[in-house]
DNA sequence: TTGTACGCGTTATCAA
DNA sequence: TTGATAACGCGTACAA
């Protein structure tokens, strides 16, 4: 039996009340008398239980992390971010990993109830209207990352510009013929991060005077084989495009391998650009259109921390920017040399 | 306020004990009374509350992860094993990242004490003698994955054998100056993973009659940065290695990123052989050592749930095998052809 | 089979 | 400033 604060008073001869107070340094305790609690506290090695002190406080002092975990670098590298910023402020960070869309229904409705968890991220995952609902009616804090509710607090890249810069980047390059490997898009398709870049193709586009070429359009799994079978098919075509744009630097990998596997040169026959900017495209040499995903963790966990402590907070829109960056997989379109 | 189960006592018209022993599938209850019951529950949509449930079970339904989180991407391999098993079996995943010493040692005294978590999965982390101690008395159930301690139930790969494994491919291909990256060691060197890669070349060079060569071993960070600066380091010296082994795929990432900045060709002039058999080595079709990540995730989740289950276990050591997978970076000799 | 009362380890209230 | 006592929500002996 671990010794609670009962053994604890008993030693330092005073109430219960008195060494909760200590503990909590409370400001009406007597030097003398907190110095005998210390002191039996020390003996004891005693250590107040957090279960317990949930029981009465409502707070667990941990964050709860739902993602549809390992099948992205992009999740790892925003998860890092919450790492650091929950190891900060001392708050403990439990994943949710959800596989099938069962299970993200059962986190979303079961979740908020069971009260493991001061408050919740939600990674790329859309709750639905009812969900959202939920968790204001059940009052428990939510911030969605990369993932956009009207009465959620969110934290969005503008992905629509994100796009924009890519293919806006390949135009000036010369290339007319630009082919677009989506991820699948689940959710609602307002705010959609993968439904954005499609957006923002289709500006740049516009933009140009150029025809959005629905062939040279297709969506796939966010892994580097849904990449792969991506490019086999768009580059198996009569007509090729001459650049990739894909919505993840996962699945621009995929196009890579298949370039290389079909001998189409990259940069020279081919340019590829993808999205996220994870580490994997710094050492491939893959150009991308970077997104802030450490930022995006511990901005999340902060954002977080401030609607657990004042629950009142009204939900806001945070919306954070891209960066190109240009690196050996993109070049002139062979037709402007 | 939620509901509670006196709320449901009382829509039920029962005592809470007869609410209590339902939602605890008990046998004795009657099957009528049972339905009153179950009618209430779903009617008040309740949920038991999981703190007051753990006040008295002593249960928390959660197992903790130490480790030093996203440095390697060994651990996110291994993570994903405990992610999938502990969805199975329906437990809470809680991570404790550390990155500093201190911050290991506050966590290997604080999380037993705290009981916030039912068993202990420490990853690449090896206790002291006076810690690993601490965990047996304290009674926490503990497994250490990819470390040991003569008290605690490990998980290791052997990997003497697996560096073995691959010193002797590359001695085999005819190689004679072969180069070891080692990652840097903390902890106690008996059954350590970077240390027994060492014992391993040794070993197979012996067998062999080769001498050791100890400017062809150098150590370094875990990094893509490490193995970088290890390889430029290695090959410039005016005697140069024909083959290099990392104690870890992501410093061959690092070797082979050098040996293309040299302008040495890789497998013809340089063979380079890794160890961890992350995505990436299969991506950039790197020979190496595999280790079964995904299992020994899975494998340290059920043996600690048998511990938490029945603490009186004694612990235990278990061993996993390698498996050398040669791809495209190692090749023969350039004496040899 | 069922209801009551107690205990789990805290914090909070209130009287002293 | 301090101590006793009542919650917190649940499981479980024990009595009925």
């Amino acid at each position: 039996m671990a010794t609670t604060i009962h053994d604890v008073a008993r030693v330092a001869g005073v109430g219960i009340g008195t060494v909760s107070r200590v503990i909590n340094n409370s400001v009406n305790v007597n030097p003398l008398t907190r110095e005998r609690v210390l002191a039996a506290i020390a003996q004891l090695d005693y250590k107040p239980n957090p279960i317990a002190r949930s029981m009465i406080s409502k707070r667990t002092g941990s964050i709860g992390v739902m993602a549809p975990f390992f099948t992205r670098f992009f999740f790892i590298e925003v998860l890092q971010g919450m790492e650091m910023a929950s190891v900060r402020l001392d708050k403990d960070l439990v994943l949710y990993s959800v596989d099938t869309n069962a299970q993200r229904d059962r986190y979303f409705s079961e979740l908020p109830m069971q009260r493991k968890v001061d408050g919740l991220l939600i990674l790329s995952l859309t709750p639905g209207a009812a969900f959202a609902n939920g968790f204001v009616e059940k009052g428990i804090p939510v911030v969605l990352v990369d993932a956009y509710s009207p009465v959620l607090t969110s934290l969005v890249v503008n992905n629509i510009e994100g796009a924009h810069q890519a293919v806006k980047c390949l135009i000036e390059k010369g290339h007319r013929h630009i082919a677009f490997i989506n991820g699948i898009i689940e959710g609602n398709f307002k705010f959609n991060p993968a439904n954005d870049r499609l957006i923002g193709l289709h500006r740049a586009l516009g933009e140009a005077g150029l025809l959005f070429e629905p062939e040279f359009a297709v969506t796939t799994e966010w892994s580097r084989q849904g990449g792969k079978a991506a490019a086999l098919q768009l580059l198996s075509q009569k007509k090729r495009p001459t650049a990739i744009f894909a919505a993840s630097d996962i699945q621009a990998v995929g196009v890579l391998e298949t370039a290389r596997a079909l001998n189409i040169s990259v940069p020279a026959d081919l340019s590829v650009i993808g999205y996220d900017g994870i580490e994997l495209s710094e050492l491939l040499d893959l150009s991308t259109v970077q997104q802030p995903m450490q930022y995006m963790g511990e901005r999340a966990i902060e954002e977080l921390m401030q609607r657990i402590e004042h629950p009142e907070l009204p939900a806001r829109l945070i919306r954070l920017n891209t960066t190109l960056i240009e690196r050996r997989t993109t070049a002139l379109a062979p037709s402007s040399r």
